[in-house]
DNA sequence: CGCATTTTTGACGAATATCAAAAAAAGTGG
DNA sequence: CCACTTTTTTTGATATTCGTCAAAAATGCG
């Protein structure tokens, strides 16, 4: 017979000291995916996170359909609403600058921030499942969105197969990044602290930003919201992990000054 | 200015005495969807769950394509891996019988069901983001699933678009339920076992059987590792909620006797 | 029938939540 | 630009849920 134990499921077979994404790199898949360049003139043309782009799976030929896609921009303020649960959903956003996070609701009264988004990233994929948004998407930040039309992008997929393949990976990529995300549960409250800093210091770098110096743009009661834990608890960690000389805190100025260590929390 | 807080965003007006689906009750979205029947003689003629199923968005007239999507059946025994994390992907698999696990692996050690899956559910959709599965779907009992190679889908997708937006729609409503199943984190140990219950009684009466008597095919470790707790807090529990009259459980058979009581915590 | 696995139950401990209050920072309006 | 208010952050003291350890009972499988 199989062992059905979770035990036998779990591969432990990896070294202990690595720094392992257990936040996936939300960017990550750059790495072997087409980044097709934007057309001069067209709306996409200096765009700094077009390589992060949906609209990066437009090849070259077939640079009109990516104006045809990107219809317009919009300005959110701090603290407004990109989108929110229950609003009907036409439209996914890139993130041209600033960022967002996302929050799910129940109405019993809980709620929990179920991602924060940086440039580059894309916003309303929970929408397509019913034509209703399912979770609120509110700007950390001044920040800039180009809406993308859904039916814009369903048309282009249907000549443009990168596009649509470029889609689907998306749309997994979530399903996969928000699976890997439950493990966070079964760590310390330390270990997900630790784990959200290393994640975040990534994600800066893969923006050129330092990796090591950065703001968050979040309150600690987020961050707490997001890691599954209190704000007070947050906030005592990164006291201790200043005492212990991994980081520097100053307000939402975050400085790591020992990223090995917080990897092998 | 724009409120930040995390109450700001919990649009706590409803009826705390409701029952509401922490769990998205995985498909729901029957209600609204074209469910095509099969073509008699074809694969599909008499599967029981093929109102579930990715295959009833193909139209009528595209029957055959039908044919060219589903190509095989798998007999999977009980505790045997569908998948495992790493392998390479190259299907989706409807569930014709039986039922599975899902789960999700740290090489530190750790893992975590991330989810139960039913007659008629799809399994795979986590691949298609790097072509590799990202977790382990293994059966719970003898089952049997359909194959649906992904580029036969891709392909039909691009002559049937009912079958390109389910698809889309499929993937998004994945991400939909696992943003969702975030929140439980937030609930008492309590309240999780209570929901399980209850999100579990709903999705067997979908299928036709009771809603009010079932077996678990998991084990207590199982459901603790997909809820987030130990395997003697949920047997704990199970007692508490038999001692309340509430249920009635006998190793793995469960009686919900009070729904009702069950829904409030 | 006998061994391995799963389940139940109890006692105890530890991690983190809760409550509280002061300090710091940010936003507001004159 | 400065006082004033509000929000956020820090830190301490205490409470509590749930995890850990342990052992027996029940169940399942070969």
């Amino acid at each position: 017979m199989f062992p059905l134990t979770l035990e036998s499921l779990s591969r432990a077979d990896a070294d202990a000291h690595v720094a392992y994404p257990i936040f996936k790199l939300v960017c990550d898949a750059t790495q072997a995916r087409p980044v097709n360049p934007p057309r001069p003139g067209s709306q996409c043309d200096h765009c700094v996170v077009h390589w992060a782009c949906l609209a990066s799976a437009i090849p070259y030929g077939q640079r009109d359909g990516l104006d045809r896609m990107v219809h317009t921009w919009r300005r959110i303020a701090k603290g407004a609403p990109l989108f929110r649960a229950g609003d009907s959903f036409h439209a996914l956003y890139a993130i041209r600058s600033g960022s967002f996070k996302t929050v799910v609701s129940h109405p019993h009264g809980i709620s929990r921030v179920t991602g924060f988004h940086l440039a580059g990233e894309t916003l309303g994929l929970d929408g397509i499942a019913d034509s209703h948004h399912s979770c609120d998407a509110v700007a950390l930040e001044d920040s800039t969105v180009c809406s993308m039309p859904f039916h814009c992008i369903e048309a282009l997929c249907h000549d443009i197969y990168p596009l649509q393949h470029r889609l689907h990976q998306l749309l997994a990529e979530e399903i996969v990044h928000e699976s890997r995300l439950m493990l966070i549960s079964r760590l310390t409250a330390e270990a997900r602290v630790a784990a959200f800093l290393l994640n975040l210091s990534g994600r800066m770098q893969e923006r050129g930003y330092s990796s090591s110096s950065f703001t968050l743009r979040m309150t600690r009661r987020e961050i707490g919201s997001y890691l599954g834990m209190q704000l007070e608890t947050v906030s005592r960690l990164l006291s201790r992990f200043q005492r212990e000389g991994w980081i520097t805190v100053s307000g939402r100025n975050i400085e790591l000054t020992d990223k090995a260590a917080l990897a092998v929390l």
